[in-house]
DNA sequence: CTGTATCCCATACGATACTG
DNA sequence: CAGTATCGTATGGGATACAG
């Protein structure tokens, strides 16, 4: 047994040290946001995000899918049974609720162009 | 000469696909919005953030602080010449502008945990 | 069209010991 | 007190080929 163990927060069976932490565990990482970026507009199918995002590769996009979608942010549906497949990818309505941030986060990258440059 | 190269963002010598890479590219990674978090209500002694942060390393957290301050977004200031030494961080004002995203971040963190806790 | 499989590498991060 | 040095590990992510 531990002695002071630090409180830490729980979220699907991850630990972390902050409430910020646990923000950025959740939507962290190189391609997420980019990923939730593009469908704040609304739905689309892995082709179309493969366009918006040209230098991620299949296998990246495809795993970071799925951790959005295990994280309950994303929905996956599937019109075909057969190839040549279709899937389109959206937010849920928990994924919704980080319109504003993700928003923020986009809004706060255009303004460090803007004014710092270099 | 590379065929329709997608056009990048740059900033401080990386590139980034999207105004939303943009942002996590400084701030992302396990430890930065933490530290900025607790530096947020002003300015922290090395030994006061390894308070607020018990679970980082020495060494992560050096890191940490010295890529915050290379990005700008942090000042590092000593107080004395020999040990037992006395350094202080704050935020720049380029930091500064991070104020209301931090927040909606940490927000946003305690909002799942409060909604969607598991 | 929408992915997986395989392989590999770079980087982030941790543990511990040590220093000005 | 405020870090570095050294070493080891874990994870993220890229390249390419292949599959349903």
């Amino acid at each position: 047994m531990k002695e002071s163990a630090p409180r830490m927060l729980k979220f699907k069976g991850k630990e972390y040290p902050c409430c910020a932490s646990l923000t950025m565990g959740i939507i962290g990482g190189k391609w997420k946001t980019v990923i939730l970026f593009h469908l704040l507009e609304g739905t689309l199918r892995y082709s179309e995000l493969r366009k918006e995002m040209p230098t991620v590769t299949e296998r990246t996009l495809s795993l970071q899918l799925k951790a959005l979608e295990e994280d309950g942010l994303i929905n996956r549906k599937v019109y075909t049974s057969k190839p040549p497949l279709k899937v389109e990818y959206s937010l849920t309505d928990f994924g919704k609720t980080l319109t504003p941030l993700i928003q923020s986060i986009a809004n706060w990258g255009d303004f460090v162009l803007e004014n710092y440059a270099d």
